[in-house]
RNA sequence: ACUCGGGUGGUGGAACUGGUAGACACGCAGGACUUAAAAUCCUGUUCACAGCAAUGUGAGUGUGGGUUCAACUCCCAUCCCGAGUACCA
């Protein structure tokens, strides 16, 4: 029987699915561990070979978890929020759900065929409204909530608010407070809360009216058309993620992750101790802080450099320098953070005209702008030390500033010394001192004579947290007057709406600001946009279509739960591709569903449709409506409750029952209010009146029957919503609880559900992460920890980062030819020339400056293209070009499929070959499709079966480490898995295991694999443990062991690894419950005890032979007997031994 | 520029705590089986020099130095490559 590996893998693959095997319970006896991947983001072209290495260790580690008997929690979802959809989709008009939905679906369906254990019942997707209504919600927590300095945690805002209120604080008295307009207390607030409102730097495109992604600036111009970009200040939200810099510092020491990237993290933070202090400027009331971590040199600081955007710059800079100044500010704006600061060589900056006083000895201190400077960092100002700090060295030196040397002969005059060891000079009461010492002191003196303070720094700064983009989650928040209001927790998601085009809104917002409908809460519309006369379907006044519009929108905020189910089936041209709208304004009323292309209304009855008089009313109603055209089908609560498919199938025919109104038709206001006007007055008839026309008192009315008033008279002004949407990281920040408790629509994750999972016991990504994504999601969990919503404050227990597979890429290389000054380009065949320039192997590439290889190709060249215009024209050096690592085998260019290759455009193309054979460059470059270099794991799969992929992708190398992509060496890994299979199977014979019992040294190679693999896997490293694996199966093949008891451990040990073939072969032996719930195999060390060892032998150090001694003996016996060693004896070479070390069970050394 | 990784045969890598450098594979070379091919199996394969050969000698883990009886492993310096640097995720 033969190995049919995708026969056997797609049976296992159906088994495992229908048989839901991956299912796991949030309750069981066993023992819990959690294991998650780095949410992916499902990106447009797929999975290539690199994504699934991380994906491949979890699945091994989980599925070997379960067999060592814990419940495994091991879920997959999608980060599905991001930039790349929207910019797919300003490229194509394609909405970024729909391509984000489509790539979702290639994403799983490569997964699968990859065989991992998911539950897919927990699936995630950021951009799912049951999933971010969760994100939003916590949103409300940071914003709710404020860092108590004095607990050191979180707290809500209440409490501050109370404190103030009762007690005030050090700025104000709670009088004061209370005397604060709503606005003053809402921005002293704002200075609290962990989700804050501020003023933050962007990179602004005018040219695009857009803010760009830092990706998407290539040297200080956009990438889309190479506009230029500047720096602006934009209101942004943030969060306050400085507040638990020393939390985030303390908690490294707590979680299980490597070194490097504690350390990462440790600098990110970059915590520093120092001094902060006043100087005073010369002629000027405005006074400098800085902040130094060397006060020490405070007698060496020869200038003062400030970041160039710091607001004291236009204060202090002289009318002599203004010009200059401006000049260099203008420069500076086009510069992005990272190029102002990785440029290094070139230095550039600007004199204001202004001194600082140095506070100590009076000493006036000349101060700069430069862009080295941030002003995000610090207080945006350094004091310049180029006797001890190099940038501050190479500045002086570059612009001629005298350097004072305070540290004596450690400096040379030719290069900064950083050192802290020097004793002091040039510095007043700090001579003599060492520096070390002296820091101390001048702290003490500065906080003696009240010019500046001790002060603990962090190089962190908060998270910005707002997109000026479409495709994110939106904020739950309005803003009026200035003042942000959170939207109330019961309406949440508020969702994402539709939107037709995704270029950037007004003022440098994002997409979101163009849809008016959706912004605008506020009752009145600006009389500017709107005329005087009110727009749409109304025939009214301005003041009496603002109630209506009111109405509409306090009606569509508060839908009953069967409005809400009908609407998530209509919205989005869900049903039959036409749009309907929510509480929409028509003719002076307000339907529940109204879609304008066809005119028909769905209405579906509220509670106090029951009364006579609203009967009436809605009878009246509903002939009016009818008159302009719209026809009306009404559904019961209960109809909606019993059968939704029942109620969107009337809808759908009621729909094709109507024609499509023409756009012209629809659009024109007069057509239906001519329609209006034919229109009886309702008071008249005695009906109940529409909103517009009621008056103050009936509105009262109206409010008593369960209709809330509009928000006109709630807030009055302008009430707009937030436009910006939220990073990517912030659905990722916490989808780890989700997946304990992914269908909870009661809160986040019940509380239970968190208690029992806990922590991720092993997160696996790559180190891409480590200062973004990881700091976040730490700092949210802490934060919900401070709050008592979980029991934890770390999220991730340990640690494990994957290196990248980077692609492996092929070149070819293609012949140029020198054309001639004087040939017009009619001349020759430029069209000939292209088809058939030859392509030269790597050899003949690498040989072209030879004068003997370039002759060989003149003499080819003009071969191929005699008796044509061509034939005079000289060679040079060829160019290379990417070709698809897919047509290369190994370096070996198949030149057939080249011809094939891109639609044929090398079809004719002639080569000159060496040993009859088109040889490759080769070069490690990202992976990634414009370089050809891609491998898609699918192709893998179907060529050599999952359990080989798997396994080869594990055998490449260890899963931290970082390499390129090779296909070449699969082959070698699936003839081990052919191999395992013929231990069992025959050609011939078939069926060929015996129930013999095992040998000692059968069970010698079985015990040394069980401890080998468990060892190996334990410790992750999953190369060698395929490598033992293998040396396990060629032993066994060599003693011809095809013995069931040895098999069958062997294949519990394999499942992790191969778990299809592990599943089929453990069928084939007889068992009947699946391979993933057996017993894992135990080590028994007493089969592999030895006696003897073949001791090394080294004379000073180097190997001359072995012995073989027994493992009792000791030191004096082993001397003796080495001695006595013929090999030993003409290494001694008569001399005496000066010493001889012997390591019990390790080796032998003999010193002459 | 800064922070963090990495550099071992023709290739991917192994050597876990300083103790036989090159496990296991790929590739290559030679052979067996076969009419042939595929598949499979066997042998060899770090480099240099010497030898018909068994084998021996020397060198060898980016480069230069150091510590040690012993260094891929520890220390110092240096070169090269990769990741991150706050709006890619």
């Amino acid at each position: 029987m033969e190995y049919k590996f995708n026969e056997i893998e797609k049976k296992w693959q159906d088994y495992w699915r229908e048989n839901k095997v991956y299912r796991v319970s949030n309750n069981s006896g066993k023992p819990k561990y959690y294991v998650l991947d780095m949410f992916p983001y499902p990106s447009g072209a797929g999975l290539h070979v690199g994504h699934p290495l991380g994906y491949i260790a979890s699945d091994i580690y989980s599925r070997y978890k379960r067999l060592k008997g814990f419940n495994v929690l091991h879920p997959m979802g999608f980060d599905s929020f991001g930039l790349p959809a929207e910019q797919y989709a300003l490229e194509t008009g394609q909405h970024p759900a729909t391509t984000t939905e489509k790539n979702i679906t290639t994403f799983k369906a490569q997964l699968d065929k990859i065989g991992f254990c998911y539950d897919w019942d927990r699936e995630l997707r950021t951009s799912d409204p049951q999933y971010y209504k969760w994100t939003q919600w916590i949103f409300l927590q940071l914003y709710n909530s404020y860092f108590c300095n004095t607990q050191q945690k979180a707290r809500p805002i209440a409490d501050l608010v109370k404190k103030y209120e009762t007690k005030g604080c050090k700025n104000f008295t709670a009088d004061q407070w209370n005397a604060f307009t709503k606005k003053e207390q809402e921005d002293i607030l704002m200075n609290r809360r962990l989700a804050f409102s501020a003023y933050g730097e962007v990179n602004w495109c005018e040219a695009l009216g857009t803010v760009l992604a830092n990706d998407e600036v290539v040297n200080g111009v956009s990438e889309r058309g190479g506009h230029p970009v500047e720096r602006k200040k934009m209101r942004q939200w943030f969060l306050r993620i400085t507040a638990y810099a020393n939390r985030l510092l303390q908690g490294l020491e707590t979680v299980d992750f490597s070194d490097s990237m504690k350390e990462m993290q440790r600098n990110w933070i970059g915590k520093s101790e120092g001094a902060e202090i006043e100087f005073n400027i010369k002629n000027s009331d405005s006074k400098l802080n800085v902040y130094t971590t060397r006060p020490d040199t405070i007698f060496g600081v020869d200038f003062m450099v400030i970041a160039p955007e710091h607001e004291i710059v236009l204060n202090i800079t002289t009318a002599n320098q203004k010009a200059e100044v401006e000049k260099y500010l203008a420069y500076v704006k086009s510069r992005s953070e990272r190029e102002r600061l990785a440029e290094a060589k070139i230095i550039t900056g600007c004199f204001t005209g202004a001194y600082a006083i140095n506070p100590f000895d009076g000493k006036e201190i000349p101060i700069w702008i430069a862009e080295y400077v941030l002003a995000g960092y610090g207080t945006g100002t350094i004091m310049a030390v180029p006797c001890g700090d190099q940038r501050d060295f190479a500045f002086a030196n570059h612009f001629k500033i005298p350097i004072t040397n305070i540290i004596g002969s450690h400096f040379n005059g030719q290069e900064a010394n950083a050192t802290k060891d020097a004793v002091l000079q040039n510095s007043d009461f700090l001579n003599g001192m060492i520096m070390k010492d002296a820091m101390a002191v001048a702290i003490n003196k500065v906080e003696e004579l009240g010019i500046g303070k001790r002060k603990v720094n962090y190089r962190m700064r908060d998270a910005g947290f707002s997109r000026q983009r479409y495709w994110g989650e939106p904020f739950p928040i309005t803003w009026s007057d200035g003042i942000a209001n959170p939207i109330d927790a019961s309406e949440l998601p508020l969702e994402l709406p539709h939107v037709d085009k995704y270029s950037p809104g007004p003022n440098g917002e994002g997409p979101l600001a163009n849809l008016t409908d959706w912004v605008d809460l506020s009752p009145n519309p600006s009389p500017n946009e709107r005329g005087t006369k009110a727009p749409g379907y109304y025939n009214s006044t301005i003041a009496e279509w603002k109630k209506t519009i009111g109405f509409a929108k306090q009606n569509r905020k508060e839908p009953t739960i069967e409005e809400n189910i009908i609407w998530q089936k209509l919205r989005n041209r869900k049903i039959g591709g036409f749009k309907f709208r929510r509480q929409h304004p028509i003719a002076g009323y307000i339907p529940d569903f109204v879609c304008l292309e066809k005119k028909l209304i769905v209405e579906i009855d509220g509670g106090y449709h029951n009364k006579e008089e609203q009967k009436i009313y809605d009878a009246g109603r509903e002939a009016w409506l009818a008159e302009c055209g719209f026809t009306m089908i009404r559904f019961t609560n209960d109809e909606v409750k019993n059968s939704v498919k029942n109620v969107l199938k009337s809808i759908e025919q009621a729909l094709l029952n109507k024609k499509v109104l023409e756009k012209e038709e629809l659009k024109t206001e007069t057509n239906i209010n001519s329609e209006l006007e034919k229109q009886p007055a309702l008071e008249n008839e005695g009906l109940a009146p529409s909103p517009q026309e009621s008056e103050s008192s009936k509105y009262e009315s109206l409010k008593s029957e369960g209709l809330t008033p509009s928000p006109l008279e709630r807030a009055g002004g302008e009430v707009r919503r937030e436009t910006s949407t939220m990073p990517g990281y912030a659905g990722s920040s916490w989808y780890f609880l989700r997946y304990m408790d992914p269908h909870n629509d009661k809160t986040f994750c019940d509380r239970k559900a968190s208690d029992y999972w806990n922590q991720v016991d092993l997160y696996i990504g790559g180190t891409e992460h480590a200062v973004g994504h990881l700091l976040y999601s730490r700092m949210w969990t802490k934060v919900l920890f401070d709050l008592g919503l979980i029991g934890f404050d770390e999220p991730y227990k340990k640690l494990l980062n994957q290196g990248m597979i980077q692609g492996s890429s092929r070149f070819v290389y293609r012949l140029n030819v020198e054309i001639p000054f004087t040939e017009s380009k009619l001349n020759f065949d430029e069209k000939l020339l292209w088809k058939k320039l030859p392509f030269l192997s790597k050899f003949h590439y690498d040989n072209f400056h030879l004068p003997e290889t370039k002759k060989l190709i003149q003499a080819e060249y003009d071969e191929i293209f005699k008796n044509t215009s061509l034939s005079e024209f000289k060679i040079s050096q060829p160019s290379p070009l990417h070709v698809d690592v897919n047509i290369v085998d190994g370096v070996e260019l198949d030149i057939e499929e080249f011809k094939k290759w891109r639609n044929g455009e090398y079809a004719n193309a002639e080569f000159i070959l060496e040993d009859g054979k088109y040889i490759c460059g080769v070069e490690t470059e990202k992976m990634s499709k414009s370089k050809f270099n891609t491998v898609n794991p699918d192709e893998l799969c179907d060529k050599y079966g999952a359990d080989t992929f798997r396994m080869y992708e594990m055998f490449l190398g260890p899963v931290e480490a970082s390499k390129p992509w090779d296909t070449k060496g699969i082959e070698g890994v699936h003839r081990f898995l052919r191999k395992l299979w013929r231990l069992l199977f025959d050609e011939v014979k078939g069926k060929i295991w015996t129930d013999e019992k095992a040998t000692d040294t059968e069970l010698k190679v079985l015990h040394r694999t069980i401890k080998k693999i468990e060892e190996d896997t334990e410790r992750f490293s999953f190369n060698t443990a395929v490598s033992t694996f293998m040396i396990c199966v060629n032993e066994l093949a060599d003693l011809k062991c095809s013995k069931k008891v040895v098999i069958e451990q062997l294949l519990i040990l394999l499942a992790p690894y191969a778990p299809h073939i592990s599943e089929e072969l453990w069928h084939q032996l007889g068992n009947k419950g699946s391979v993933l719930d057996a017993n894992y195999p135990t080590f028994n060390p007493a089969l592999l005890v030895e006696s003897t060892k073949d001791y090394p032998v080294s004379v000073n150090g180097k190997l001359r032979t072995n012995i073989e001694l027994s493992l009792n003996l000791e030191q004096k016996q082993v001397e003796e007997m080495i001695l006595e060693n013929d090999i030993v004896k003409k290494w001694l070479d008569g001399k005496l031994p000066k010493k001889i070390i012997f390591v019990k069970n390790k080796m032998i050394n003999v010193v002459v």
